[in-house]
DNA sequence: CCGATAGCTGTAAACGTTTCCGGGGAGTCT
DNA sequence: AGACTCCCCGGAAACGTTTACAGCTATCGG
């Protein structure tokens, strides 16, 4: 007879074969008793003890590969220092884990070509389902997702039709609010500065600027609109350009990086907020209110999609045949002072300009 | 005879044994094809060809269970949301990309218990390293780093003696940098809002302040030092607090978190920034460049950090048996407009002391 | 007092892959 | 022509776990 497989392996660490032998037992009893499952009180003793003596851990890649899941589940977000995503991740990472279950976190950078290398790497099983938020799509894109062996919830806007459980919001809507708002305070000269056309966030965002202006009849004015992408420093950029062209009364981001920039730049080109020049971003992040002036933001709900998404994800591990489910998050402005009614009145050519310290301590 | 294994698995997924069959070879044969390792041109086309036909991608717990490796790194930090941590995650992921792996990352809340828990699940040989940046320390938490056993590497201090790859800074220097640069610039009532003393950094940060002003022969005025947590909201109320209290010319925060929040109060109590009281925050994160005005802060290097942290992670990975190594990155400051040197001159004494109220305030 | 039943235990198969090893065929050198 | 080398191939073991199955003992009801 050939020998019988190692006790101990030359790694050192202990199995569930070196807890059987010295408690004097079989490996199924033994792992009966660890998993809590049967056993006599004296099995049971015996092998707790002895599984205490050696420290043994089990490996839970064996038992995933016998029990067919990982524990995993994948997140895959543009950039993971966007504080939406953060808040994104926040709220996912926590109904994750209060199923015992661990988030691994993938920064796409945008790139298409990324995500579906993630996609694809995905379906070797090493995660339980995924969550992706993909800002462009193609049908390639979409094709993958659809055909992935592991469950996917995806956070964004999708065709119509695509069979993928889906939770969304409306940004087009999101953006209307807040012209909306600006307009109600009498802002007419609105600008938009926006992130890249060629993804989905900001085809909807310019989407919405656009019918929102018109719902006003207020005309279309090219000069006051701007493109970066969805950072900072872009933001920033994009602002001085519109600011070196245009003379807006109000700036509508389409995000609250964006909007951080825009501020940044109008601060520093003397434009007082929210006096001289309205602001309001999007996504109603922290960053929105760690600014001075605090910035009005039009949340977009992304902690409560994110528990959504992660929701969905959780049933669908653990029923593959659910229909695919489409939920949404209905935006809502939250207004605060980058965007608060001048003092005397909106018209800006009455009032004493400096009650407000942010003037002042900022336009030095 | 027994009945074979299952050529397909119910799961209707291809394994290396459905290649196998259809190609009409053995799952070794077919294995090596698909791993680049030898076989006949026959052999191989038609492998390639029956592996493209049923779609088979390998699966990867099971490569695991058989390699030992997983190709996954943990990272465990305490927000996630916390711009340093970003900087350094992005760095590690940089790395740990290059090298084929992937990153998980955790966040532990700065809570003890949490981040043993981690460590001990770390035990199940679910990832092949791990980077952790605890923000306490504990004796029990050091024994489980040590008897990890998978790599560990500790971005942070940590005792001298403890035989883990460790990659650190000096925050107490960084501090002392801070301090000094306030000093040069006329500054006398130094006020310190820092996070809470019984954490690592906390502490350090603490003594070298202490130490700062003592070498420059400033008496400690402890109405200016404040202490809250390592984020914005308590940074701003801790300089509220302060500020109700006493009547700082220049304030070192811990973070920039907190020095976020105290611009924010600043600001709100009409101090001007940096002429009324210059502000130094510390981790020189992108949120000091987005501030009006730009934060100067403290780079504690934190990127640098990260990417040499991942790769004395990837060497002890390849080579279990290194000696435990220790790097250090120093810390600089970058100087903002938010501590500049006001108009006139740095010079307190000589030149007219009227034109600009920081510089009366400063002759106290 | 005997058969059914319940509970415990051990053997072995299974998860899907890689890899050691031995056998065999083809080519080359002496 | 025989021996040697080299390469390719297939069988089978191994990674560490869970679990179906069957056998065993002890208890209980009839």
């Amino acid at each position: 007879m050939g020998r019988k497989r190692l006790q101990e392996p030359a790694d050192g660490r202990p199995t569930v074969h070196t807890v059987a032998a010295r408690a004097g037992v079989s490996i199924a009893s033994a792992s009966r008793v660890l998993n809590g499952v049967g056993g006599s009180p004296e099995t049971i003793r015996k092998v707790r003890e002895a599984a205490a003596e050696v420290g043994y851990v089990p490996n839970a890649i064996a038992r995933s590969l016998q029990s067919q899941r990982t524990g995993l589940v994948a997140l895959a977000v543009e950039d993971i220092g966007n504080p939406v995503y953060v808040e994104m991740m926040r709220a996912i990472e926590a109904v994750v884990a209060s199923s015992g279950r661990q988030l691994l976190v993938h920064a796409t950078g945008g790139r298409i070509d990324n995500e579906t290398a993630l996609l694809r790497r995905l379906a070797n099983r090493y995660v339980d389902g995924m969550i992706v938020s993909p800002i462009r799509v193609t049908d390639d894109h979409l094709t993958a997702l659809v055909d992935s062996p592991v469950p996917v919830v995806v956070v964004g806007q999708l065709g119509a039709d695509a069979p993928i459980d889906n939770v969304r919001t409306d940004s087009r809507h999101g953006v209307a609010l807040a012209v909306d708002h600006l307009v109600a305070t009498g802002r007419r000269r609105i600008g938009f500065v926006n992130g890249p056309l060629d993804t989905v966030p900001g085809a909807a965002r310019d989407a919405g600027f656009r019918a929102a202006l018109a719902g006003h009849g207020i005309p279309l004015d090219a000069a006051l609109i701007e493109v970066g992408d969805f950072q900072y420093a872009a933001g920033r950029a994009a602002t001085e350009r519109l600011l070196a062209r245009a003379d807006p009364d109000a700036l509508v981001c389409a995000n609250d990086l964006i909007a951080v920039g825009a501020l940044h730049a109008l601060l520093v080109a003397g434009r007082r907020v929210p006096q001289d020049v309205a602001l309001v971003g999007m996504d109603d992040t922290e960053l929105a209110r760690m600014m001075f002036p605090q910035l009005s933001s039009v949340s977009l709900g992304s902690a409560e999609r994110g528990r959504r998404a992660a929701e969905l994800l959780l049933q669908r591990i653990a029923d593959a045949t659910l229909p695919p489910r489409r939920e949404q998050v209905p935006p809502n402005l939250v207004v605060r002072a980058s965007s608060a009614a001048t003092v005397p009145a909106p018209r800006p050519a009455a009032g004493p300009p400096t009650t407000h310290p942010s003037s002042e301590g900022v336009t030095a």
